[in-house]
DNA sequence: CCGGCTTTTGACCATTTGGTCAAGATACGA
DNA sequence: TCGTATCTTGACCAAATGGTCAAAAGCCGG
């Protein structure tokens, strides 16, 4: 019902650029300084319009925020939905660690936004979680519980393993800025790939 | 030169108390929101103490921010320098892993005040990394290599076992508000110790 | 109990910031 | 081309916030 992103054709075609315009520049924003420390000034520079324009387009800073994190939230599960009861199990959840580096590698700033409000205690993005989240993650944990029942892969508990997963891929995004000061490089460094294929497959491997 | 810590004695009883006071409301209240989502009224509210009263014993925001951060760093940084180069390569990993991991259980507001400053791009904690934290990794990688290579450890990529090894501990403080949607526990939720465990023996075990 | 010091505070200030509003500019179908 | 609906903005506002200051209160050795 109140899923925004399935009617696009109610807005104009300024609309859509501007909306998108801002939507990117509150991201850029947000993902740098958290919701409190970005200000719609810095929006309204990055996007550029001016402030009152951006506040004709939404609600305010926190209808901008909620609308950022509903849109992204789908892309951001939209590796785990991916995984294939049918498939190999251990290809299947190795090839969910590639996905989920390859977010980290191209969309940084989708997973700081991320970190940051989870950080934060989830204070905007708490229902979310119950409603889309959740669910997912229990079906991913039933298939994996399944496929360890099955002797298809190494016991694990579903639940760990998915944190471990995400701990250390989207830790490649979020302290980029550490990472950079140990290694020198400027995203994910090399050989991140090998070595979380590595580490799962050791894991996993009956 | 520097050390703040190493000359307490030149603060009255008082001083040291109210200093305490203030730092440990202004953990409570950064890690929580973050260095600009915090308030100088919520850290007075938090510690008891007036404003003004605050601003008398520290020289403003920042230097309440950064006091904090450089206290920490020691405490955050202990647990690696614990490493034996005289012990058993593949116990003593497991029991950093394990200290690591009892630090997001006793210490999560720490893990989010680092966090929340490695994920906004370390503004202030930048200086600090790179004096104390590189030496130190730099220091346990080669460590780590030296086992590799005389073969008392699987062959792993030193840098990257590190950053698995924050990753995967780290995330149960930093990620508490989902991990808590997910598995209703409150703090570090049963079975970590033995997923972590398992985990990153089966990374080393030669 | 005194005098000097440390500590505490109420009142106040300048700036930042999210948000409003009425008027002006622009797009666009008829 | 015209008129209406959409879009844009300069000026403005109230609240929040980091910080100041002079005066009051408390502490403590002599």
């Amino acid at each position: 019902m109140e899923h925004a992103a399935q009617d696009e054709s109610r807005f104009s075609r300024i609309q859509l650029r501007n909306r998108a315009l801002i939507l990117d520049a509150a991201l850029e924003v947000f993902s740098a300084h958290g919701f409190r420390g970005a200000t719609l000034d810095q929006i309204a520079a990055a996007s550029g319009l001016s402030k009152p324009n951006i506040l004709y387009y939404f609600d305010g800073k926190e209808d901008i925020h909620v609308t950022l994190l509903g849109q992204l939230m789908d892309r951001w599960l939209a590796p785990l939905r991916e995984v294939d009861p049918a498939g190999e199990p251990l290809e299947e959840l190795l090839h969910y660690v590639h996905r989920k580096l390859e977010m980290s590698r191209d969309y940084p700033r989708e997973s700081r936004l991320f970190a940051n409000e989870i950080l934060q205690g989830a204070p905007r993005i708490g229902p979310h979680l119950e409603s889309d989240l959740r669910p997912l993650v229990d079906w991913a944990a039933g298939l994996i519980q399944g496929w360890v029942d099955a002797g298809r892969l190494a016991p694990v508990d579903p639940m760990h393993l998915i944190f471990s997963i995400w701990a250390t891929t989207q830790h490649y995004a979020d302290f980029e800025a550490q990472i950079g000061v140990l290694t020198g490089a400027d995203g994910v460094p090399e050989g991140a790939d090998a070595h979380l294929e590595a580490l799962f497959r050791r894991l996993l491997t009956p």
